[in-house]
DNA sequence: CTCCAATTGTAGCAATTGCTACAGTTGTGT
DNA sequence: ACACAACTGTAGCAATTGCTACAATTGGAG
């Protein structure tokens, strides 16, 4: 493997990143629309990401060609099995980011901004690593 | 301001990181490359990245636009004095992101892949504190 | 039941980032 | 000087994620 070959990993990671990221940000949304309330429409979603239902619609789409969640046409959006088990590895990397944030003095809005970001860049290892410093730090 | 709209700020800075991060790692690229070497041609960035050399050849057309770049037809890649500027905040940002997680006991090469891509999502603010971490972890 | 507002779907556009295939340049070696 | 290899550019395709404008559906109010 060449040096140039060995740099270009990290990069392809990031693009495999972007590929999941669009829906792990939905699934995860989904799943605390699914919280507060009984339903979660494409409209809901679409105000919560800013974007138009159309998008939303094309991104709903494709999750559940992965089979992430289940919907028909006009009806409201529910997360399949795969989609539950997904959303609940997000929200526990995101709270595990945002509390490891905060637990280093960063304020509430800019931890929740950065951790939006970050969290799907977070690798296993390093996930774990934050889950204790943030202990220590708060404990 | 809604609740939803108040969320989905995270995401809209997202979305704003994702436009600039492909000129943050090409201009960091092209800084490396030039330290090394003489010259910065497209095909040292389509090694460094993976990807097709036409790839490499609009997104640099795009810097060009930008104002980050110069190059002419058939010719090498160099930085403009803004291409500099940006390049230098990247490489320091990532450095201090790199570092921070060596510091709290990652492996190089784990720390490597995370840091590229956590650093494109870090505030100044968050920044700041992980480059004091480091530090005081560091002795 | 009918009509209307809200919601969802569809058509069609743009920008970005990938690709392959092919065409044009450049510079080196003979 | 010329040929060839390496590099760069162009054409044209696909997928993703944005948008507006318009069509269709649904469900509730009257």
């Amino acid at each position: 493997m060449t040096e140039a070959a060995w740099d270009s990993e990290p990069h392809q990671r990031t693009r495999r990143d972007h590929t999941t990221e669009k829906a792990e940000d939905y699934v995860e949304a989904i799943a605390d629309i699914l919280d507060k309330q009984d339903t979660c429409r494409i409209t809901h979603l679409a105000k919560q990401f800013a974007v138009s239902h159309v998008t939303v619609h094309r991104i709903v789409e494709r999750l559940q060609n992965e089979g992430l969640v289940m919907t028909k046409p006009y009806q409201p959006i529910t997360l399949t099995a795969k989609g539950k088990r997904l959303a609940s590895m997000c929200r526990q990397r995101h709270k595990i980011v945002y509390r490891f944030l905060l637990a280093i003095g960063i304020d509430e809005i800019t931890a929740a901004m950065d951790a939006e970001g970050i969290e799907h860049h977070v690798s296993p290892t390093t996930l774990k690593r934050l889950e204790e410093l943030a202990e220590e730090l708060a404990g």
